[in-house]
DNA sequence: ACCTGAACACCGTTCAAGT
DNA sequence: ACCTGAACACCGTTCAAGT
């Protein structure tokens, strides 16, 4: 929170951005600060702090893009555009910073920022009529989904870069044959995050509209 | 493959268990299968092969868990209910393997192991009725939530730990205060999992019967 | 082909010392 | 309070050498 803090996990992030993020280490944050590594340890703890300390920046970053993308400012994330506003802000941090996302799942993070987000997923679900009992679950569904393809999308888990490798890994196995290989890669993967989205909405007004 | 291959990854996922990720050291390894550091480089390359070769052991283990979950072995994974085996058999493997679990997510893999899982989806989806044109995507959308929901739970970013400080974190949010502390956190995982696979699948119904 | 041992260039962190 | 510099116990990997 002090400025030190601030300018240090700044610098960890420009690092992992720009050389990956095992190039993250205390002697290159302090090299890029202009201080001797062991000047880190008082305003950061040590390397696993530092590590946990850019998870809460990487929220923070995500509540002020979602902010950004949300119509009006006051109440952003209050409806179900600002949810969407979150989802896609989601997606645009993990391309952002497509090394450090990785964190935002491995490393688990109960601070105040972390609350805020899913603050914003409970509201925007009560606001569309799901009643409070089912709330907290459906926040779980949408967010580990939205943050699992996020980080599968950069991960390369969905092997955006080669879709012939994709046909032709399965080649030989029966359901890739049934499916076909010009279904096997999206037309891209906003049409198919968009479809997803939909598709958890679906299961959203289930229970805000129960048949 | 080799046999020695095979003796190594396992000494590395018996550390990674017993010691968690950041003990899996070439050093260490290699003391485990009685063999100096070096020793290990012709079999496995270098140490990021030898983490890519986890994510390996760890999808050919989900196999085996999913054809011993299945009923009748020769159509295991075939039908919904070998689907669903699937599905439990992800979260079994992150409680056997909490530390070394995040590695599917982080690490891209597009071996024939991990294309075998995923056409063991397809054809549960083809089996249900879903047109071939949405199987890929229902895959995505159904395999990233279930590798997002086993990491976030054994990962603890559902802070299964500590109730209290889960509800004590919003206490002055809006939006925790509307769903009221009661319903904040789950029955038990179990539930919450089976609820949540339910859902995917009225998606998957959907498709498959067309209102 | 497979393995060893010494060596190199790193790493996170402790500690005593400076201002 | 904040920072430095030397030192320690590691790490992955290269290389020359052994069988």
């Amino acid at each position: 929170v002090t400025d030190r803090k601030r300018q240090i996990l700044d610098a960890a992030l420009a690092i992992a951005d720009a050389e990956g993020l095992d190039a993250v280490t205390m002697r290159a944050v302090a090299a890029k600060v202009g201080v001797s590594p062991m000047a880190l340890y008082p305003h950061v703890g040590g390397k696993a702090e530092l590590l946990d300390g850019l998870v809460g920046r990487l929220l923070e970053e995500l509540t002020a893009r979602a902010a950004a993308g949300a119509g009006s400012p006051e109440r952003a994330g209050l409806d179900r555009a600002g949810l969407r506003a979150l989802a896609y802000g989601v997606r645009a941090l993990a391309r952002a910073h497509p090394s450090a996302f990785g964190l935002l799942l491995a490393r688990p993070s109960v601070t105040p920022e972390a609350a805020r987000s899913v603050d914003v997923v409970y509201q925007a679900l009560l606001d569309a009529g799901v009643p409070p009992a089912h709330v907290p679950r459906l926040e779980r569904l949408i967010s580990t989904f939205v943050i699992g393809f996020a980080l599968s999308e950069v991960s390369g888990r969905f092997a955006v870069d080669d879709p012939e490798l994709r046909a032709r890994r399965g080649a030989t196995l029966p359901g890739h044959l049934a499916v076909g290989a010009e279904h096997l890669t999206p037309a891209d993967w906003d049409s198919e995050f968009e479809a997803d989205l939909r598709d958890l909405e679906s299961i959203v007004d289930a229970f805000a509209h129960p048949r």
